[in-house]
DNA sequence: TCAGTGATGTTAAAATTTGTTAACCAGCGG
DNA sequence: CCGCTGGTTAACAAATTTTAACATCACTGA
């Protein structure tokens, strides 16, 4: 479940908000400052901030184009009064949404998941996690998992091949790029390496090897991821 | 730059918006009814919704519920009353966002220059697809599938005609412009070489061969694509 | 160290795609 | 009707890719 950040100086909001978005099932973390923000942020995975405009020290809006200048973070701003410039100043340096206290909580809990809805795709590209046909693709843990929750274990030529054409899914790659991402010498590449490991990577994920709808053989060129990436 | 399409059955309300975001470098389409914008996202690339939520005939909820079930396009809502009910629901249905009117105009904008933002990743994913007869045409997957769900692999050079022909559509495309389209060499093209190509896509894209109807031969001069496209 | 295992590289035959050729066909003006 | 131009078709040839089998390399644990 995703994971929220509330940055809120008064402890009863906090408190109230936490606990709130705790029974919905999501995962919560408080901060009273920026700083403290900061460094859950630092070590941590969030997928949502929950900031409170006023702000002893680092106020909202500063911390919104902080984030925004580093993430693709979703923000939603919470106010006290309902400041017409603040909430516009907020959403121009790039907030994703507002609410005002005291707000209405299915309308913030609507609100919430329709960012975190917006903002998925983003956040797994983020982490480099590419979903095709009925595999999801981690590069950062360098294999491939099915929809049934199996793993298929990518041998290191085969990951490296496998990521340069999912990261340039519709581009078709050389043999010769390819072949100088898999190995590192210099010289005497038999061309034919590639398309013996493209075989090889195909046999783990298409469906029918034989016509293969992932990746596609451009006759005279190379290869090309062709599967629809969500 | 964005197109955004706005539905609005109030003409000085339309008018007023139109004018505004056009001044501010957006593509701007109007309709007034839901039927009305739905011809519009027929046949053109819109990449955000402005929809009051009040319209005489299918309201703007509907519209949500229907374009949300298709597609990740952007979706604001505009309600003329502060009807918090109306604003909920239509967050839970999946728009966006929303604004109540009377509206604060660079709200709206920083609002929109969020929401295209966010989306900006998922249009830039979306496929070229034509569709014509019982074809649909995948320029990112390079293939053909038919209505039954049956899918026609295309060799590299029937695709690169293919994509020719319809990205031009009804316009005639020379032996030489497609040869050189197809062929990698530098010399010696025999120009009857395209004429088999077209002859190997026809046998698996015309309903009867041997008098074409999707690549129509223009004696003299070279091949067109004249199926109605969709 | 050394056998064992899996990953990677090489090769050659089979299959597929692409290009060429030539026979044949259609339309058209004399 | 003839000859001309240009299009269609089938058969074949050339180029390229796929496939399977095997060789080699690199790492692991005894």
């Amino acid at each position: 479940m995703a994971h929220i950040l509330i940055i809120e100086d008064e402890p009863v909001t906090r408190a109230t908000l936490a606990s709130y978005l705790d029974a919905q099932g999501y995962k919560v973390s408080q901060a009273e400052t920026a700083e403290n923000a900061e460094s859950i942020l630092e070590k941590q995975d969030v997928d949502l901030l929950l900031v409170d405009i006023n702000l002893p020290g680092k106020d909202g809006l500063q911390i919104t184009r902080e984030q925004r200048a580093k993430s693709e973070l979703g923000i939603i701003l919470v106010t006290g009064r309902d400041d017409e410039i603040d909430r516009i100043v907020g959403l121009e340096l790039g907030a994703d949404d507002y609410v005002c206290k005291p707000f209405n909580r299915r309308e913030l809990l609507a609100r919430l998941k329709n960012l975190l809805r917006r903002t998925e795709d983003v956040r797994r590209l983020s982490r480099r996690i590419y979903r095709f046909g009925k595999f999801q693709f981690d590069v950062a843990a360098r294999h491939l998992q099915t929809v049934e929750g199996g793993c298929i274990s990518l041998t290191r030529a085969e990951f490296e091949v496998l990521d340069m054409l999912v990261s340039r899914a519709g581009e078709v790659a050389s043999r010769d790029a390819l072949m100088s991402r898999v190995t590192h010498r210099q010289y005497g590449a038999n061309p034919r390496t590639v398309d013996v490991l493209i075989r090889r990577l195909r046999s783990k994920l298409e469906e029918d090897p034989a016509s293969p709808r992932v990746i596609t053989t451009v006759h005279g060129e190379g290869y090309v991821f062709t599967a629809p990436l969500n």
